[in-house]
DNA sequence: ACCACTACATAGTAACACTGAGTACACGAA
DNA sequence: TTCGTGTACTCAGTGTTACTATGTAGTGGT
């Protein structure tokens, strides 16, 4: 992966596995394909169980183990009422940046353009 | 300063401090204050300046060194071609991952408006 | 018996922002 | 003259994060 995605995705990436949760539970297994689908395709899987760990003990999310048909049983992840609280941060958080920045790109390209 | 956005300046303060500097060169003092006036109230001295060190040292800008009135003399940083395309780097790196953090923050409220 | 897929775990590493302190110059007030 | 304030840069130590690489284990097909 590209050094500036592996930076960028630092603090933000958590904030994405716990929009995911939010939208639906789900195990980790599951979250690192639906990462991948959604176009972050080269994040590694102990990346994400990682995560999970460390949002698991920080008490964001309730876990359940539930049996699978195809391997070893699943640790499901619910996000909790401190989980969606968290992610409403979160959200505060990436707004106020990602107007910041929108606010210098459109800077930049209008001065590349020479308007 | 917020854990969250700490955490979230990683990867992003590199680009945010080039786009300054693509607008026109600075020194560090000016650029800590920029960044204050748009927005970044918390980000330390400390943390401006050993990132001027980094972009330095991977060849992104050019030193001059520019004498003061009022205090020691400035180091006047300026992009250079290949701090440039770094940042053309970045802003694609940038835009792909507001755009898909930006889908799960809709997602997320239409959910929460039960849309 | 072997392989592929599912599923989770972890030790070690690199990178980055923060804290807190220090150095140094100019200038005006006391 | 000394003290404080604003300017301007530096640096050692710390915590957090994502990555790499590897290991463990269950299931089912060939």
């Amino acid at each position: 992966m590209g050094k500036q995605m592996t930076e960028m995705l630092k603090g933000t990436l958590e904030g994405i596995v716990l929009a995911i949760l939010a939208a639906q539970p789900a195990y980790g297994y599951e979250i690192t394909a639906r990462l991948r689908e959604q176009g972050f395709t080269d994040i590694a899987e102990g990346t994400v169980y990682a995560l999970l760990v460390r949002i698991e003990q920080r008490g964001l999310v309730d876990v359940a183990k539930v049996p699978s048909e195809k391997g070893p049983p699943r640790k499901v992840y619910t996000l909790n009422a401190a989980g969606n609280s968290y992610l409403a941060e979160f959200w505060n958080t990436w707004s106020f940046l990602a107007e910041r920045i929108g606010h210098l790109h459109r800077n930049n390209h209008s001065q590349e353009k020479g308007e």
